[in-house]
DNA sequence: GCAAAAGTGTTGTGTCTACACCCATGT
DNA sequence: ACATGGGTGTAGACACAACACTTTTGC
């Protein structure tokens, strides 16, 4: 045991979800000083007798139905003194992820914000933000990450259009879906979804594999000699 | 601020090297109880004023000069509320790589184990090593974290003899020597180094470009347009 | 000359992008 | 018929592993 002071401990989440066209994040508009009205990252406290991430899911709780969060991983624990002013305060914080098409219902002080043109953020939640949607780019690439972006039955071009969101450049449906059905990835449910009001073949409907983060691309180059 | 007890909060580190033909562990072996005689990872409480890089780097300084790892990243943030009898703390872990051939004077309590034959260690370390391993390993493949584990000169065959002993498989140096070209991420430095008792063709004295972790291939499938 | 060690040439494979082309539907 | 998407076929670029072969040294 130890006499002197010690930090609080907060868990944070950067949530994000594809809507309305973008990759947007949950935010909250604080109701206290410091940064009184400014916009943040949802979280608060690790209480004793729990983890850290039983600490975001709680506190998350408060804005979204938990199980509406598809994915959830550490991201990283930041300890700047001066992160909080008038705070010793360690944050701890995770990456979420909320499937297209869930709407939850929001508390007034709560609302989406796209990831590419946020508003001002209290403490060091901005680069939080931004290093979340780095990381889901990156797994984007070699991971089945894209199950808790994606309703749970999809066309490709859907798909597409919400890669194409969270990763912010153009992607080829042909390619996207070869990439993700040689790798095991999505499989076809051999349903296949009416045409729109022009006409156009049916589209095929897929789904993902796995609803547990995978990694599918294993990017080892001097990976073990072939074993002969 | 808040009223109620606050976790006491440590930075550790898994500090890596590779010495006597493998990858092996800087543990330190407690002096009191819990886990006393157990060993440990290095490391002790934040304090005030200092930030979690700060507090492991002025811990490690007691085991070894800190100029001496070339590389220290945050690895992940342990809160398990029993993974310290008695004790609500928090850990937060790092991973730090020594380069082949520093050979630190370390007090008394304090030695390099191998990783693939841990001993019985104190606390949830040993999964924090393993973490520790895994991330080098992969970061091996799509980095040039490699220099922060060589020499600052060395042949191919030493480096072939290095990557292998962190990778824990064989690895070609015919490859790797071209993979690092590439990339860029090595040069030649235009020196050769003798031959030796038995003759052999002298080899060619390579360097790491970079003292500084760089992403060196963005493995990313789904990459952007060839933008025409 | 011969062994030893380093380094290069070359081939084959797999994964990816790009783009041409074919398919199924509505009007 | 023809427009509108969906989907497949295929060629080229690239990075890699594997292995044969050449180079440079000591003895």
């Amino acid at each position: 045991m130890r006499q002197s002071t010690n930090p609080t401990h907060v868990s944070l989440a950067t949530v994000l979800q594809i809507r309305g066209g973008g990759l947007q994040a949950l935010l909250w508009q604080r109701g206290r000083e410091p940064f009184l009205g400014a916009w943040s990252l949802p979280g608060g406290y690790l209480e004793e007798g729990e983890t850290l991430e039983q600490s975001i899911k709680r506190h998350l709780a408060a804005k979204v139905d938990v199980r509406e969060v598809a994915h959830l991983e550490q991201l990283v624990t930041l300890s700047d003194p001066d992160r909080h002013p008038g705070e010793w305060q360690i944050a701890t914080a995770y990456l979420g992820l909320v499937p297209t098409g869930v709407d939850p219902k929001l508390p007034v002080d709560t609302a989406w914000h796209r990831v590419s043109r946020l508003p001002r953020l209290a403490f060091d939640h901005r680069e939080i933000t931004l290093a979340g949607r780095e990381r889901l780019r990156a797994k984007l690439s070699y991971t089945n990450i894209g199950f808790a972006l994606a309703p749970r039955e999809f066309t490709i071009s859907e798909l597409r259009e919400l890669y194409a969101n969270a990763l912010g450049h153009d992607v080829s449906a042909t390619n996207l879906q070869r990439v993700l059905l040689r790798r095991g990835v999505i499989e076809n449910t051999g349903e296949r979804r009416a045409s729109g009001r022009g006409g156009g073949r049916p589209a095929a409907v897929f789904r993902f594999r796995t609803p547990r983060l995978e990694v599918t691309d294993e990017f080892a180059v001097l990976r073990p000699p072939s074993s002969r």
